[in-house]
DNA sequence: CCGATGGGAATTCCCCCTTT
DNA sequence: AAAGGGGGAATTCCCATCGG
């Protein structure tokens, strides 16, 4: 009795960069496929239960499906490949027995097909992947729609064949293991503030408007999706108002200062140091860059609050106590509410 | 004897943006071209010489060649149109005789083909477009490279036959025009400020670095291609220095303004009214957005110099005379030099 | 030198808005 | 509602750079 199993070690990495057919001609490779777990590591099986008194081979093949399970256009290519498929095998000896087997999808790169435009490409690359005849879901192809959207993500399965004694090619039904979903890498939420206007800040000011401008496009065009913060030492946070976004650019404005207790360690320096951090709601990615507060007019450098070792509340504020942990949240209006947390 | 003439009467619009196969499918047209004088005006020639004593018909053929004269992969396309080329005919009349005619190009778009890539789509508009053997300076297309730098620009050439009282047409070599060159509507450039921040500068503050924020992505990525003024009325110019750039942002740095004589109109106003003007010193196209310099500090408000009536010159400028026209120019430095127009 | 990578330019096409 | 205009997304490809 056969029992062959096969797991995946080793995920791949959540995003990948495919390359076209016609960026790797002659030879090339380019968009290697790597693992999780690291720069250049590599997706990894383990197989288990090869016993030669059994079989003699073990084959294990592998191919793109879609994250449904139909089989899917875009190919593999590079070592152990052929015909777009991954094709590893080995001659069991009485050493493997009890032994686990580490399978290694190394110099292995994602092809991808032109799939927009009018050159049926796509359907080609359907065909041709149906005719592989991997499908160990068994899922039809014809019935699965690739359109630009889901065309761009994809899992890995694998299966395990043996040639038994008798010399025969089986497939082991229980030996299947497909990987986690891997994502073009473009769906990658990209979120880094390059610069921010002005760099410095004045403590004292009622209301400031920043300019924050990002390496990438932002990921959504609506304000909403996005929170602002001013990260202080000593966890405090003051919530900023998002005003605006252009394509590369965020508006937002730090609520007036006044009144908030500031870190107790920054009373002496002449500046206070701080970060702005813009999350994105929806991917909850975040992006942080450094900012200053200065104790004086940044623009005209006059002190118009009292730059003492510690200034003291501002009278409109109604001279609220400092508190260690403060969250000063600016809801939608120009007024400033102060939480503390417990 | 025959004397046809054709002249251009209105020329196409500089830039163009041409329409694909697929953008104009289905009966539609798009991509029309439109004459030089306004927006929706056409291209127009005129027929000169026309006598029915000689000729019964007169027909114009119109084509599209590369500015050096080749024929031209791209084609015309709608009414009037056949082949890819524009084809009018008329009957001459006795009326007609020392008349001049008016042709015009209404509902022709001009439509583009693939250019990149490995379709072939642009040698088979090639080979269509020398089939159509409308080719009146008889340049040879093969001889001509069209690559994806060149092929965005073309000129329009027109040619008169007429058919003669025995039915015979023949073509009049001295009745060619052509147009000046249309250009992919993708090279004209673009220089529009989106916003800016700070919207508001303090007129004492030693220097003051702005963001201003472009509705497209700037055309050069150099800060030496740009040059960037703060313009008052009264002429009074400004130089500012173009720090950077980025992808659709530029930062400059107004230098400080003490000691510049400010215009007296605005002498008593609360805020001065200037504006930020960005050249792009290889096209010539500038790019304006309003501004204002105020007398209180933007940040604290405070008022660190005197906002009389005419702040005396800042002692630090060594008092010098007031000017009518005066234009400060930043070099490369920190330092201010005052010029005076004479 | 070559192969791989990442960035971004160039190209093509989709689709919404405006106008008729 | 349909056509045309315009913006910009999606796709493909090119290339400078990096590391072996």
């Amino acid at each position: 009795m056969v029992s062959l199993s096969l797991s995946i070690l080793e995920q791949p990495a959540r995003y990948h960069r495919f390359r076209y057919e016609t960026e790797i001609a002659g030879g090339k490779l380019g968009g290697l496929l790597y693992g999780r777990s690291g720069s250049k590591s590599c997706v990894r099986l383990t197989l288990r239960g090869a016993d030669p008194a059994v079989c003699r081979t073990v084959i294990v093949i592998g191919g793109t499906i879609s994250p449904d399970g139909y089989p899917h256009p875009f190919y593999m290519h590079g070592d152990s490949c052929e015909s777009g498929a991954f094709q590893w095998r080995r001659d069991i000896t009485a050493a493997d027995v009890g032994k686990e087997i580490e399978i290694c999808l190394e110099k292995v790169s994602l092809v991808c097909v032109p799939h927009g435009g009018s050159s049926g490409k796509l359907q080609k690359a359907i065909k041709r992947r149906e005719d592989i005849q991997f499908n160990p879901f068994n899922k039809k192809i014809s019935e699965m729609k690739y359109t630009s959207r889901n065309v761009r993500e994809l899992r890995l399965v694998f299966q395990a064949y043996y040639i038994d004694l008798n010399g025969k090619t089986v497939p082991c039904k229980g030996a299947i293991a497909q990987t986690e979903v891997i994502s073009d890498i473009k769906f990658q939420t990209k979120l880094e503030i390059e610069e921010a206007h002005p760099s410095e800040g004045y403590v004292h000011a009622k209301q400031q408007e920043m300019w924050l401008y990002f390496k990438d496009a932002l990921p959504h065009t609506d304000a909403s999706q996005y929170n602002a913060f001013l990260d202080f030492e000593g966890e405090q946070i003051v919530q900023c108002k998002v005003l605006w976004l252009k394509k590369q650019l965020m508006s937002i404005t730090i609520p007036s200062l006044r009144g908030s207790a500031l870190p107790e360690g920054s009373a002496t320096a002449d500046r206070i140091e701080c970060s702005i951090r813009i999350v994105d709601l929806k991917s909850d990615v975040a992006a942080e860059h450094e900012f200053y507060l200065s104790r004086s007019c940044t623009l005209c450098n006059s002190l118009t609050e009292p730059a003492h070792k510690r200034s003291r509340c501002s009278p409109s504020n109604g001279g609220q106590p400092e508190t260690e942990i403060a969250v000063i949240s600016l809801p939608a209006s120009d007024s400033v509410e102060v939480k503390t947390e417990n």
